[in-house]
DNA sequence: TTGTATGCGTTATCAG
DNA sequence: CTGATAACGCATACAA
């Protein structure tokens, strides 16, 4: 089922057929041949063999995605916001879930062959080495150079350690990623200057990191909990870091929010039935996926980018935080 | 960077080099031509170009993941299984996100077209028109004539159900999926049996649909809460579910386990996290993906593959389930 | 052991 | 307005 079967159908030269087909026809093509020529290729049921086309045209109409852990709520919900704009942009989306353990060169290579345009690396630094003209847009890291969308990450920090500050909390853990993305030492610099500015020192015994696991942020969070002066209150990279904390707090008998306050990032779905719901910082992570396919785009298309966009957060404050009783 | 350039670079014919690299040379180029294009390859960065190669085999080696909602943890799960399967078999992976609301047919068209030799449609139905010559697998459902793996329903539910029996539980309520996807049938239907098999009639009013958000899934376990006589346990068709089953009790002060057991189904990451940890059934999610890639691979070279596979489940116990107090 | 020639299905240029 | 025709980059049958 090629063009040429179309053209036969319809009688008219597989050139036609093209023309028609790819609405190329303005004005060239008669009205009555055009519409013979579409009726005769959805009668055959045609589609265009997207191989060939690549082919000729250099172009795939196909974005990579690489993301860090498919498996983690918030990049599910940013590779949906990322692959709906991308499907009704008329792009398929190639799916590179790179372990954070693991070298991405590998799957790249692959990806690089041709098969895609351009690639949207989820928090992942891109690799050095350019990809050969392909277009690449970061999210949630703004590496210079290269177009990115990332989250008023200092704005959720700041809200979250003022609303903690607030509350009267000096002596504040910070449950943070051991992997040192961008993203995250944002976070670890906000801490800290919140402390100081709140007229504390930010002790180093009060940083833990953890992977993004519940038993390991468990592990991580009960370090700062058997703290000889354990925090009143934790801050948490994110939501996963934070149901760690709730782990090891359950484990030790520590009360939130009465004993302990917990603080979280990201506003995944389980954050509201944590038991109590935790307060955390929301974000529009199907936006982010969206806004920086839009960039992709943009950039394939040969449009100038903006360097770089950032997107609002807003703290939630549920059940997890209170005043301190020490 | 072509084929034709590697040819020039190492003075030798472009079906040379492509005899070299495609790893066919053997016994047919001499050892030194054969060092000289790969080096010539090398040095000039050459990457086969995938649409070139797609259009002249007619194959892509690229399969796409038709999931129904790529937020879901256990897909996320069952993804990365499938990804890294394809990717060390050197398939390259297209994810389609087709929320269930929304027809599948459109992004399928536009990967029909060639860039794909296969799919994988996780527990949504694959369209009655098959593809063109695609092949399919199905996880978690067991259509005929389609390869299928999935996991072992019903010895999962049997179990869950089993052990609320034997707890001492009559009136077991099903909080199930709306969506009646096989996999969420066979549940009811043993929820059904088992009660029966209890000697106990399995009420209509015992049963409450539910999409797969937590909010949803409250209001839905709040209805059965709210009958003139709640049941005293509720199994749950996926974790999800459940978890919005704790937050229907914690909104009417019910305490979990002691007024109400509560399974779920998945073992997702937050289970144990959730106060009380969950009673559930645990799969092995990333095996899953990895084994349907498999069934996939094989349809796709042509080999005779097994009609359906079944994947081990077990109940996992933990904190969530207790006798009936009532 | 290596080179030549051909075609995969498109799009795009250029005559007619 | 429409039809030949030439690439695109690769794999492979066949010739040398």
């Amino acid at each position: 089922m090629t063009s040429v079967d179309v053209a036969r159908a319809a009688g008219v030269s597989q050139s036609t057929v093209s023309l028609v087909l790819s609405g190329k026809a303005a004005g060239r093509i008669s009205a009555r041949t055009d519409a013979v020529v579409r009726r005769a290729a959805e009668e055959l049921g045609y589609r265009p063999n997207a191989a060939a086309r690549a082919l000729r045209t250099g172009a795939a109409r196909s974005v990579g995605l690489v993301v860090p852990d498919v498996t983690h709520p918030f990049f599910g919900k940013t590779m949906r916001g990322a692959q709906e704009a991308a499907w009704t942009a008329g792009y398929a989306v190639a799916l590179v879930d790179v372990p954070l353990d693991r070298p991405l060169e590998a799957p790249l290579e692959a990806l690089r062959a041709g098969p895609v345009d351009g690639f949207l690396f989820f928090s992942v630094e891109p690799p050095a080495r350019r990809p050969g003209g392909e277009q690449v847009v970061v999210i949630e890291a703004s590496p210079k150079g290269i177009p990115w969308v990332r989250l008023d990450t200092e704005g959720g920090t700041d809200a979250a350690l003022a609303h903690l500050i607030e509350l009267g909390h000096r002596r504040i853990g910070h449950l943070g990623s051991r992997v040192q993305y961008p993203t995250f030492q944002i976070r670890t610099e906000r801490w800290r200057a919140a402390l100081e500015g709140a007229g504390v020192e930010p002790a180093a015994e009060l940083w833990a990191g953890s992977g993004f696991d519940f038993e390991d942020a468990a592990r991580a969070a009960g370090a700062l909990l058997d703290l000889a002066q354990p925090p009143t209150a934790i801050i948490c990279d994110d939501d996963i870091l934070a149901g760690g904390a709730y782990l090891a707090a359950r484990a030790r008998g520590v009360r939130i929010p009465e004993d302990l306050s917990v603080a979280g990032f990201d506003d995944l779905d389980f954050a509201r039935v944590l038991s109590p719901p935790l307060t955390t910082v929301s974000a529009d992570a199907e936006r982010l996926g969206a806004v920086a396919f839009g960039a992709l785009a943009a950039a394939i298309a040969g449009e100038p980018a903006h360097a770089g966009q950032v997107l609002p957060v807003a703290l939630v404050v549920r059940e997890s935080t209170a005043p301190p009783s020490r």
